[in-house]
DNA sequence: TTGTATAATGCGCATTAACGCATATGCGGA
DNA sequence: TCCGCATATGCGTTAATGCGCATTATACAA
C-alpha cells in the first residue's frame, strides 16, 4: 500500500466520489456508480480498476454484476488518510452548496 | 483550498518530501531543498510553485534566497490530511529501510 | 558597473493519464 | 444455443504532467 499511489488514486473527482460512496462498507455495482457519478461505462470501469490496484476496494462477481466495496482490513494509516480526505471533501461540498 | 488540488500536490515524491521537511514550521531555501531531495534547481522551483498554488506553503524573499515554509493558519481539515499522509509516509519509509 | 549567487520561467520533449468508441468477456434467461 | 445485460479491455486521440536546458529576474558585494 504505497502512499503516493493512494494519493494519485484519490486525486480524481470520479474516483474520490466512488470512494465516498463505498466508504460506508456497502456494496455497489458499476452500473449504480456510473449513474450516480455521471460517468460512462468504460470510464467508470477503468476508475474502479485503478482504485482496486491501489488496494482501496475489492470486487466480487455477482451474476452479471460486479459489486465493489471498500477493501477490508486496510492499514490504520491508510484509513486515517481516507477518513481525513472525505471529511474535508464533505465539508467543502457543504460550503459550496 | 481544494481537496483534489491538495491531493495532486502531495502525490509526487519530491513535493511530498518537501512538505515533510517544511511541516515542522521551519524555513528552508530552494537551494537546501534541492540538495536534500536530490532535485535540479528548476525542478525544485517548479514543485515549490505547485505547493504554493495549492496553498500549502508560503514563500518569503530574504536577500538572494527565497525561504519557503508551511502556510500558517491552514484549515484543520487540511492539516489533518497532511498529518495523516506524513504519518503513513514515515511509517512506510521505516518499513522499507 | 560588473560579477556572482539564488530562484523563476519560457520552451520543447517525453511520458503518463484520461477519455470515447468499439469489441470482447462473463453470466443468466428464453 | 442464442440473446441480452453488465463489465472489462484494446486502441487511438488528446490533454496533462514532469523534466532539462537555457535564459531571465532579483539581490548582494566588490
Amino acid at each position: 500500500m504505497d502512499v503516493l499511489t493512494l494519493l494519485s488514486a484519490l486525486s480524481e473527482p470520479t474516483r474520490l466520489g466512488a470512494i465516498r460512496l463505498l466508504w460506508d462498507g456497502g456494496e455497489h455495482c458499476v452500473c449504480e456508480l456510473m449513474t450516480v457519478l455521471g460517468a460512462t461505462q468504460s470510464r467508470m470501469s477503468r476508475h474502479m480498476g485503478i482504485l482496486k490496484v491501489a488496494g482501496l476496494v475489492t470486487d466480487r462477481r455477482d451474476a452479471q454484476w460486479v459489486r465493489y466495496r471498500r477493501a477490508p482490513n486496510l492499514p490504520p494509516d491508510i484509513t486515517r488518510i481516507v477518513d481525513a480526505v472525505l471529511a474535508a471533501a464533505n465539508a467543502q461540498e457543504r460550503s459550496a452548496a
